[in-house]
This record gives structure tokens, C-alpha cells and sequence, in this order.
DNA sequence: GACGGCATGTAACCAGTTACATGATTAT
DNA sequence: ATAATCATGTAACTGGTTACATGCCGTC
């Protein structure tokens, strides 16, 4: 009954969370957005779904607290099962990351198929998102961690992966400067009608 | 029967593909390698797959092409239909990429319930498999664009994409670096035993 | 009275992966 | 012999998303 077919990081980063503090499903579906969340998240849905296979599998034991004026909720807590279970992962190998699936890389590759100008605007909006993102990524490095050199323990790796989110960001906004550059560049230089293959 | 929900770009990266160049399935599978694959891959079975469903659509038309020795090869073109399709999806905003689900973020993220010494051996291995994969972008890049100033059209925007590979891996292996620099500060600083929450 | 937050869930679906099968050719 | 490359496919499965349903509370 234990042959999980090891592709399965959700279930750890649930494992991960829930060891620092136990929650509901809906509560960890909150706490994604914070540190874990930039490199894996997942929607209520899938977090109720993996939860109970969670329970079945002996990782976590679910408690129901009734709660005054809102409806009750089930409370997830590590059993000893699952910590072990946790650090007989981290020793196994990670999965390389997947290809990125950027669906606005493909439409720049697909440039000469549209619009220049259109791309460009497309461009800047995901730029403007992720420069969004990257500010608040920086805000909560700056007020939560400000002298990053002295962490240690969880404060450090939460510290660490947040520096990833960061890197993260940043690299993909330089990479949208670069390519508005280039994109520019060659609209300026030669204003040639709409399609450059015109079927 | 054309309500297709709008969430499908590797009916459009094949688009762009076979507007390039004409190919069967497998051809195409090992095209991603290059450019695209950066941004967009799958495997064969997906391409077969995919590449039916838009021939039932009427974006590509295959044809049988018969080879001596090797078994017959269906060649893929695009069709009036297709080109329209791809016009009109560049025009369409892009979805924003989604989390990075990376199993070492999540690992690291855990390191407080493993071996630091292990976990650093496993960035090392990630550092070196993207280093090496960063190696052959550069290459490419210098073979392939070697005065990136002066491109226009699609080799441009080829090269574009490939630039954000470049940076995609040039900024994993930074994050490795820094996360290797503050994992080892802790670990030479306080060398306490192995669980710091021993349960 | 409508909306948003808290809290959980079901059902249907989709994209993608893995395993396997077939069958010929060429190279070791 | 055996393995690798070319070439296509079926079947089963998994992880994840979307849509929808329920119900109570507070507030605008």
C-alpha cells in the first residue's frame, strides 16, 4: 500500500507547512502565498484532495474544532508517520525543474505572426506584474528579515527560498527590458507595414 | 464546436513550428530541443496527440509520406485555418507563468528536517545540471547570433527566447551559490547535531 | 438584499507523463 | 545478437484546474 509512485511535492510542502504550525485546508491554502508558495502552490481544491490522501496514508490526523459563528474546521497536525516520512524525502533526490511553459515566450517567438506593437504592450503588462510582485517580495524581505546575515534555522531557509522568488522576478524583468529593446529597435529602424509574411 | 477554453499554447507553439517548417510528430518532438523547447516542450506522445486534435480542427493537414526503409512518416503543414488561429491567438493577452514548482525550493524550504551537509551536496548536483545546460545556450547563442545588434524578424525573436533561457539558468545557479554560501555560514558557524526540532 | 470572507467539499475535465507495443533499419 | 534510431501509436494514470454547491456571518 506504500508505493507511491515518489512525484509528489505538494504532500511535502503540505508536510513542511503543517509541521511549523497545524491548520485547516483552507488555512494553508492562505499560507501559500508566503514563502513556499513562490516555488509551489496549489488551489483549496487540490489542497482538500491531497489532505485526505494525506490522512488515509497515516501522515497527518485531521480534528474537527467547532468554531463560534463560522463553520467548523478540520485541523491537520504531522503525525509521527508523516515526519518521517518528510525527512525520508528531503534525502532522495530532487526533481530538476520543468520547462518553464511561459505562454508569452512562444508569443515572442511567434512575433512575426501579430502585431509588433501589441506584443510590446503585452510585454510591458507582464513586466508591470512582476515588478508588482517583486516589490512586495522585497517589502517582506526588508521587514522580515533585516539582517539576513545572522539567520539561521527556518528563519534562514524561508529566507533563501524568498531570495529565489526575488531572483526569480528580477531575472524575468530584465529578460522583458531585453526584449523591448530588441523588439523596439527593429520597429524603429525599419517601420514596415503589418505583416512581415502576409500569408 | 470551436468554444476550444482558451488555455492551450502547445497548439500554438506546434503552429509556429510547422509555419517554420513542415514535420511529422516526432520531428517535431525533437525540434523543442531548440529555441521553443526553452519556453514550451512535451513529449511525443502529447505532440501525436495534440497534433490529431488540431488536424480534426482543420489548423494542420497531414500527409503520408513513405520512406524507404524507415517506417512512413505523416508530414504535418499548416493550413489557411491554422495561420488564422495564430494570428489571433498572438493578439490574445497571455496567461502569466505559473509557480515554478521546484522540488529543491521545497527542500530547501525543509532543510531544518534533514541533513544539511546531504541538502548541500544536492544543490551542488542542480548547480552543475543547469551550469551545463547554461553552457549550451551560450554556445548556441554564440554559433547561432553571433551579431545579435543587426537581427530582424524571426531570428530575432528566436534569439530573444533563447536569451531567456540564458537568463532563466544564470539566475538558478546565482540562487544555488547564494543558497550554498548561506547554508554553509550555518553550518561551519554552530555545527550542532542533526534535528534541531527532534519531536 | 447583495457581497465578501470563512470553511469544506463534489464532479467534470484537461494537460501531461509513463509504460508499453510494434516494426523496420543500421550500427556495434 | 543487441542496441539505437526512426516513427507512430494505445492505455492507464496523475496532478491540477474550473465550475459549482452549501451554509453561516458580518457589513455596506
Amino acid at each position: 500500500m506504500l508505493d507511491y509512485p515518489h512525484r509528489m511535492a505538494l504532500e511535502h510542502a503540505l508536510l513542511v507547512s503543517l509541521s511549523e504550525r497545524a491548520g485547516s485546508g483552507y488555512e494553508l491554502a492562505r499560507r501559500f502565498d508566503k514563502s513556499i508558495g513562490y516555488f509551489w502552490s496549489a488551489t483549496h481544491q487540490q489542497i482538500y484532495r491531497v489532505l485526505k490522501r494525506m490522512e488515509d496514508n497515516g501522515w497527518v490526523t485531521g480534528r474537527a474544532v467547532p468554531q463560534a459563528g463560522r463553520p467548523d474546521k478540520k485541523v491537520y497536525s504531522v503525525s509521527d508517520a508523516g515526519h518521517g516520512e518528510l525527512t525520508r524525502w528531503i534525502a532522495e533526490p530532487a526533481e530538476d525543474v520543468g520547462p518553464l511553459r511561459s505562454e508569452l515566450g512562444v508569443k515572442i517567438r511567434a512575433a512575426a505572426y501579430g502585431d509588433l506593437g501589441e506584443l510590446c504592450a503585452e510585454v510591458e503588462r507582464h513586466r508591470a506584474l512582476h515588478g508588482q510582485r517583486l516589490e512586495v517580495y522585497r517589502l517582506i524581505e526588508k521587514r522580515d528579515f533585516p539582517a539576513p546575515d545572522r539567520l539561521t534555522g527556518t528563519p534562514l531557509y524561508q529566507y533563501l527560498v524568498l531570495r529565489g522568488g526575488v531572483r526569480v522576478e528580477a531575472g524575468f524583468i530584465e529578460w522583458c527590458d531585453e526584449v523591448l529593446a530588441g523588439l523596439r529597435r527593429t520597429e524603429t529602424t525599419a517601420p514596415q507595414p503589418d505583416s512581415p509574411a502576409e500569408r
